[in-house]
DNA sequence: GGCGAAATTCATCATGTGATGAATAGTGCG
DNA sequence: CGCACTATTCATCACATGATGAATTTCGCC
């Protein structure tokens, strides 16, 4: 299987972004099965494209899964949205709109969801998500908690909901909560984040 | 590397309980690399045994991880403790202390994390976990979310909050969180959970 | 139009995997 | 004691993986 390539060997015609598309095959393997569960095969696969192309343009499987989790959403924006009209007021529900948002495009969960399988595999991406979490999100959101005591802990307090959010609704896919439309979800969790702002915690 | 095997061939002498030993190694193992980056070699290796060995008792590696997660916990123990004295005052702290209790010790944390990582990479495992949240889980703690509307939605959301604690303490070990004292997190997250069950959501 | 560089495939390697079957060493029952 | 059974290892298979180097085809520049 996987035989079907394009010819035979040598230069295609035109100027085909081969290595976007490549790019965008690795996110959504990686997506599907982690970093060790995809193989350079299969993504070379999914890209129409021979493995060693693959090996050819990234050099390692590493450096194509670094290269794969180089922000295709700006988290920047992200970290924006949820802050919004700056003040405490609201952040829980800018949140979740915020990763319903994330998540509910999948080119937008495409790699969210690699590197989140990937860490719970591979502590390379582990300490890739940490990364990101700590600096491109965290390090913003706290200016939101900023004077509220423990804003570090209570800021990662809401991720930490969020994120067993995106593994029960789209990964262990369990049932109601998985199938529920979004709307009700704000609803239900908004005032609940809310809480980590608002909420006494000395 | 992994070679250094008790002796040569043949049975060992006294009455050792291999086949305990091989599941805890399995528990351990699935634990810390998840169902497909464990492998049956390592395996055999944690419980210093050929792998042939580990083939010999389980015949395959799907039935040895089923036998590993055969429930060295109990869920009803687990749900009993949330419910307690019955009544939803107090869910919520019931709720975060049951689950600190079991992730705070190796011999619980191993089998349920080995489960948690492989649902993240193989739909088995996943399948697995639904299972298990659902019927051993939710089943009985629905009985203090009866008459609640949306009892269900609620009671999930609640786990999966907790599910993402779990990630980013135990896994992704993102800091603060993952080293903040217990009593810290019931006095942070206990109120949050019991929104769950107190808060207004038609 | 020729020529170097880039894009692409093919053949191949070393390694690790799950699994199987045969061989050996110990146990316990008669 | 003898003999069946179990526990255990060893040798091996077929297969998938990440990676590399050589061969082939096309592009773009002078």
């Amino acid at each position: 299987m996987g035989k079907v390539l394009r010819g035979r060997s040598g230069r295609r015609r035109g100027a085909p972004d081969t290595k976007g598309e490549i790019l965008a095959a690795a996110r959504q393997v990686f997506g599907e099965r982690g970093y060790d569960g995809a193989s350079v095969r299969a993504i070379a696969a999914a890209a129409g494209v021979d493995s060693a192309l693959v090996h050819h343009y990234f050099g390692t499987k590493e450096k194509l899964f670094l290269a794969a989790m180089e922000i295709p959403f700006d988290p920047a924006a992200i970290a924006d949205a949820i802050m919004d009209d700056a003040g405490g007021a609201g952040v829980g529900e800018r949140a979740i709109r915020t990763f319903l948002g994330v998540w509910g495009q999948p080119a937008s969960r495409a790699p969210v969801l690699a590197l989140l399988r990937s860490a719970m595999q591979h502590e390379a991406a582990a300490r890739l998500l940490r990364q990101l979490v700590t600096r491109a999100i965290l390090g913003r959101v706290l200016v939101v908690f900023e004077g509220v005591p423990n804003g570090a802990l209570r800021a990662e307090a809401m991720v930490s909901h969020l994120i067993g959010l995106a593994i029960v609704r789209y990964v262990v896919k369990l049932e109601p909560i998985a199938s529920v439309p979004d709307e009700e979800l704000v609803r239900l969790i908004a005032p609940v984040l809310q809480q980590y702002y608002d909420g006494a915690f000395e």
